[in-house]
DNA sequence: TAGAGCATGTGATAAAAAGAACAAAGAGGA
DNA sequence: TCCTCTTTGTTCTTTTTATCACATGCTCTA
C-alpha cells in the first residue's frame, strides 16, 4: 500500500492537515487553497502541496482544495477512515483519562476492552459500558473482539511484559504511555508518548532564551 | 545563554541520552564510548559527539565519555540540575495521572499548585498533599510560589483561555495536554502532548504495512 | 470558443541534517 | 620517555528535507 519512503514529517503533517480541515469543515468552508490552509497549519504551502503529492492529486488548479474532499483524502492516506478496535492495558487515572479522551472516538478509536493485573480492578464497570478484565486473558480477547491497537498505561516496570502479551496476541500496533524504551519485533508498529521527555525539551526552552 | 541555533532534533536526541545516561549511572557503569552509548540510544555514534559538539567538550579521547559527568553535563544542558516548580490546571484523571508521574518528580519537576474551576473539586485534598484552588487565584498563586512552568491538562475547550491565564499569571513554558492548538506569546514556550495524533500516526503506520 | 486569471503540481535550487573518515590527543606499557 | 592504541572532536561528503519558481491546466467570462 506504500508506495514511495514517505517522510515522517510529511506523516506528521498530513495529521496536522486533518485537524485544521476538520475545523475548516466544521466552519462551513468549502474551498481553501494551500496559502490559506499554510497560513492556518503554519507551514510553507508549497510544502502542503508537495506533502499531497506524494499520495496523488486532490487539488484543482486555478481553484484550490475542496475541504471536504481533501479531509476524507487525507483521512483514508492516514487509515482514518476505518473503525480501529483498541484494547488498553493499565486502567489507572491515565488509562481512564485515554478511555475517556473524546478525540480517540471522533477519529475513529473505539475502546473494545480494558485490561489491569490488579484483582481489585477486574470486574470493576467503566463508564463506558466495558468491564475491566484480566490481563491474562489478552490473548483471547484481542483475537475475540479483532483488536489491531493496543494501548499501553501501565507503570514502566510492567510495559514491557504487556508489550509482550499484546505482540503475541497479534496487535498490529502499540501505543505505549509508560515511560520506558519497549522492544517489539517489526511485524508490529510502536509509538511512544512520553510526558518528561516533552517536558525535558519544554525545560531546555525555557532555560536557553 | 544559547550559543548556536541548535536543531530541535538534538534536543531531543540529548533528552535520549539523559534517560540512557542514568540507567548506565543506575548499572554503576563508569565510562562509555560514544560507539556503546550510540548502540543503547540507537543512533549513530557521530551523530553523538556532534550533538555535545555544539555545547562543548565532554569526552576523553581514547578513553570515551565518564557517565556521570556526562550526565551531569546535559542535564545541564537542558536544564534539568534545578528544580522547577510546576502547576497544573485541570483536575481530571489525566491531572491526577500527571500528578503522580513519577519522572516528573525524578527529573526535578515538583507540584507546587494544582486547580481546577469545578466547585467541587476546589479544596480536595491531593494525594501530594496538594489542595486544589481554584484557577481564578491562579495569577497570585504563580507568583507567590515562583511557577515557572504551567501544565494544561483541562478539556479542549477551556485550554486557551488556562493558557491565558497562565501567561499573564507570568509562567516561562506550557505543557499543553489539551487535543487543541494554543496561542501564546513569543516570550512563553509551549509544547503540545498530542495523543491522538501520535495515535494517528500510529494508524498510518498499521495501515500502510 | 478563445483568452485571461489563478492556484496547483513539479522540477530545480537551497538549506539542513546525518554519516563517513581522519587528524588530534590522552592513557598505558615497554 | 617514547610509542602504540583507542576514541574523541571535527572536517568533508552524502543524503534528506524544505523552499522557490514556473509551466500546466482548470474555471469563468466575453
Amino acid at each position: 500500500m506504500k508506495f514511495a519512503k514517505i517522510p515522517m514529517t510529511t506523516i506528521t503533517r498530513l495529521c496536522v492537515y486533518v485537524r485544521n480541515l476538520e475545523e475548516l469543515s466544521a466552519d462551513s468552508v468549502d474551498v481553501i487553497s494551500s496559502e490559506d490552509l499554510a497560513r492556518q497549519c503554519d507551514v510553507n504551502a508549497a510544502q502542503i502541496r508537495k506533502d499531497l503529492a506524494y499520495f496523488g492529486e486532490f487539488g484543482v488548479r486555478g481553484v484550490g482544495y475542496h475541504v471536504n474532499d481533501l479531509l476524507n483524502e487525507v483521512k483514508d492516506i492516514l487509515g482514518l477512515n476505518k473503525i480501529w478496535n483498541v484494547a488498553i492495558a493499565g486502567i489507572g487515572n491515565l488509562g481512564i483519562a485515554l478511555l475517556n479522551h473524546a478525540n480517540f472516538i471522533k477519529h475513529g478509536y473505539i475502546f473494545v476492552a480494558a485490561v489491569d493485573k490488579d484483582s481489585n480492578k477486574i470486574g470493576q464497570k467503566l463508564k463506558n459500558g466495558l468491564t475491566v478484565e484480566s490481563i491474562e486473558n489478552l490473548p483471547d480477547i484481542v483475537k475475540g473482539k479483532n483488536i489491531e491497537i493496543g494501548i499501553i498505561a501501565t507503570p514502566a516496570d510492567t510495559a514491557q511484559g504487556v508489550a509482550n502479551q499484546f505482540v503475541l496476541s497479534g496487535v498490529k500496533g502499540i501505543l505505549n504511555f509508560a515511560p520506558s524504551r519497549i522492544q517489539v519485533p517489526e511485524s508490529c508498529a510502536i509509538k511512544n508518548v512520553d510526558f518528561s521527555m516533552k517536558m525535558d525539551t519544554l525545560a531546555y526552552f525555557i532555560s536557553s532564551s
